[in-house]
RNA sequence: GGACCGGUAGUUCAGUUGGUUAGAAUGCCGCCCUGUCACGGCGGAGGUCGCGGGUUCGAGUCCCGUCCGGUCCGCCA
């Protein structure tokens, strides 16, 4: 054995005792005649002693940063002890020491706070993966890993792997593909999720079935978006809706309490997709705050008297009119409204203005619009928003899905500017009744929202007969969010051929097209399909939401970058010519 | 496909209205230092200002193009 303890386990009980360290050099300081060196591991770091002769011994042969070292001596109690550290009450008085490796001068300092830039610490990532920061990460991540697992296995789950070299299919997003050698002009395609997977595995009899599983999707990333990325994958079969969100609401409790020491007695809250998007604006409402969306007119319906005769183009024009209530907003300034209305204006928003009423806390009332409203009116508004004295009003009007999507986001960034989203602070909750189906505008077609294997809602199975009710059809499917991120989503499975059929032409696929892409499943559901549903979990999002970051990329030891480039090994790249002639491939740049 | 921000020493950044020899901190190297732990002191080395073009007497600075990185929209559950 290289060293008899690690680096961060010696306590003045082990005083006295001869003990061999081995690992990195963080730093040597020197005093003329005498050495301190930081000795780290991922246990922690222990101080060395060089004496007087010892140092001597290090002017022959010296120490640099991250050179990996062996070193034997005795533990002494330290005469100036550091409190900061665990092992700051000891030292080892070094009587001999070995390089097992020198370093290069690392290109950044492997510290708690880096001074490295992002790009540089991915191409290094085997020296930023040393750094306190990431390995808590990792941490994290295994024990979360294993709270699931254990959780899982006592519910009596069972881990079956499924394949990634698969066939790619039509629906959903873009496939990871890979050529097959051996068929030429043939290609697998990586999964997106084993979602049929695990529905055999149902049909097969395996009724709880869960998987930590690598998933991909050629999709463009964000912070929270890998190429490739990490399910907790669950299915279970006999079981209906209200078993489903049991069965995970447990494992999430169990998770808190493992991970972060959370006891969570009370049921998860629940909404239904509509109620999120009405009272915030989105299908992932983060509930850490209020500030509920206020819809004073919804798609042409005017909700809020008050604004009925009033002769204001903005108000009388617009689809919507959504407003929030900011605490405190009344004190705002014309600079600070100013600023808000260029935030929403901002390509990304795309709203043409904001719209204000400070409810003064002498009872008095002042708006942007006090030349359409009068007191009286923007009093009127006041109440029909629940706003306080001392609010402000802040009102967004324009067409209902965009007026929407740029309220949820303002409500966010209020919420963010007045520290509300405490990232210590877990508010998790289900999303239920999600619709079946979501129209795309472009292609005039109905697509799956969840996937095309969610069931409808049994009483919405008739409409299923009627494409111009598509819209009102609801899903059995369920998302959990925390925070305002989607972390997990499931749903009740389709079960029966002539159900899924349907499903299949409803996206508009015809019966030669439905056998050749989903015949296996189709087949499958002719021999004795039990009723069965399941979700699945993003693990990274989840780490990092309990590691209270917002990326993943820091979660995951070896991550892509935006581009979805691997900048350590510099993937993708090009391949030799040979292996493009095996594949029968060729290259049309 | 699009929007915005960034690219200057090993690293993180500053660099005014276009004007002398492009700075700071940190890291690195050398010397000094017996209780440091962000050690301290003195000295030193270190730059194709991402790349290409243009405007100008003169460009790190202005303009055009391009590449790279980040955040977001579209996309993606």
């Amino acid at each position: 054995m290289y060293r008899s303890h690690n680096c961060g386990e010696l306590r003045a009980t082990h005083i006295n005792e001869e003990v061999s360290l081995s690992g990195w050099v963080q730093i040597a300081r020197k005093f003329g005649s005498i050495t301190f060196v930081d000795l780290r591991d991922r246990y922690g770091i222990t101080q060395l002693y060089f004496n007087e002769a010892m140092t001597a011994q290090l002017n022959e042969n010296p120490l640099g940063r991250e050179y990996v070292i062996q070193a034997k001596g005795k533990v002494i109690e330290r005469s100036s002890k550091n409190p900061k550290l665990p092992t700051g009450d000891i030292e080892i008085e070094v009587t001999e020491y070995t390089i097992l490796n020198k370093s290069a001068v690392p290109p950044f300092t492997i510290e708690e706070e880096t001074d490295g830039g992002d790009e540089l610490r991915m191409k290094y990532r085997y020296l930023d993966l040393r750094r306190p920061t990431l390995r808590r990460n990792l941490e994290l991540r295994y024990q979360v890993n294993r709270a699931a697992r254990n959780y899982l296995h006592e519910q009596g789950f069972m881990d079956i792997e499924t394949p990634f070299l698969i066939k790619s299919t039509p629906e959903g997003a873009r496939d990871f593909i890979v050529p097959s050698r051996m068929n030429e002009g043939q290609f697998y395609a990586l999964p997106q999720s084993p979602q049929t997977f695990k529905q055999l595995l149902m049909v097969s009899g395996y009724d709880k079935y869960y998987q930590v599983v690598k998933c991909f999707r050629d999709e463009d990333l964000r912070a929270d978006r890998q190429p490739e990325f990490t399910q907790i994958d669950c299915e279970m079969s006999f079981v209906e809706q209200e078993d489903i969100l049991q069965t995970f609401e447990g494992m999430f409790k169990h998770i808190f309490k493992e991970i972060k020491g959370l006891e969570i007695n009370d049921a998860f809250p629940r909404m239904t997709w509509h109620e999120s998007m009405r009272d915030y604006g989105n299908d992932k409402p983060d509930i850490r705050f209020g500030m509920k969306i206020q819809n004073l007119k919804v798609s042409n319906t005017v909700h809020c008297e008050a604004l009925n005769g009033v002769d204001f183009k903005v108000t009388n024009e617009a689809e919507s009119i959504l407003a929030i209530c900011v605490p405190n907003g009344a004190e705002y300034t014309r600079k600070q409204t100013d600023e808000l209305t260029e935030w929403v204006k901002r390509p990304q928003i795309g709203m043409t203005g904001l719209l204000f009423i400070k409810c003064n806390t002498d009872g008095t009332y002042k708006s942007s619009v006090d030349k359409f409203f009068d007191e009286d009116r923007q009093k009127a508004i006041a109440e029909s928003c629940g706003a306080q004295a001392g609010d402000i009003i802040l009102m967004l009007a324009g067409g209902e899905d965009r007026t929407r999507a740029a309220m949820a986001t303002l409500r966010l960034e209020m919420g963010e500017r007045l520290g509300l989203r405490n990232p210590e602070e877990f508010a998790p909750l289900w999303v239920l009744d999600f619709p079946l189906f979501e129209h795309n505008e472009e292609d005039n077609r109905w697509y799956a929202k969840h996937h095309p294997f969610t069931a409808p809602k049994p009483e919405h199975i008739e409409l299923m007969n009627d494409q111009s009710r598509f819209g009102e059809i609801n899903a059995n499917a369920y998302d959990i969010v925390l925070n305002g991120t989607e972390i997990g989503g499931g749903s009740i499975r389709i079960y029966q051929r002539e159900l899924q059929e349907k499903m299949f032409a409803a996206l508009g696929m015809s019966k030669e097209e439905s056998q050749e892409q989903f015949g296996f499943l189709l087949g499958a559901f002719e021999y004795g399909a039990p009723p069965h549903g399941g979700l699945a979990f993003g693990f990274d999002r989840l780490c990092a939401l309990l590691g209270g970051e917002e990326s993943i990329r820091d979660f995951i030891a070896f991550p892509k970058n935006n581009s979805g480039r691997d900048v350590m090994l510099d993937a993708p790249a090009h391949v030799e010519p040979k292996q493009l002639d095996e594949l029968k491939l060729k290259v049309n740049l």
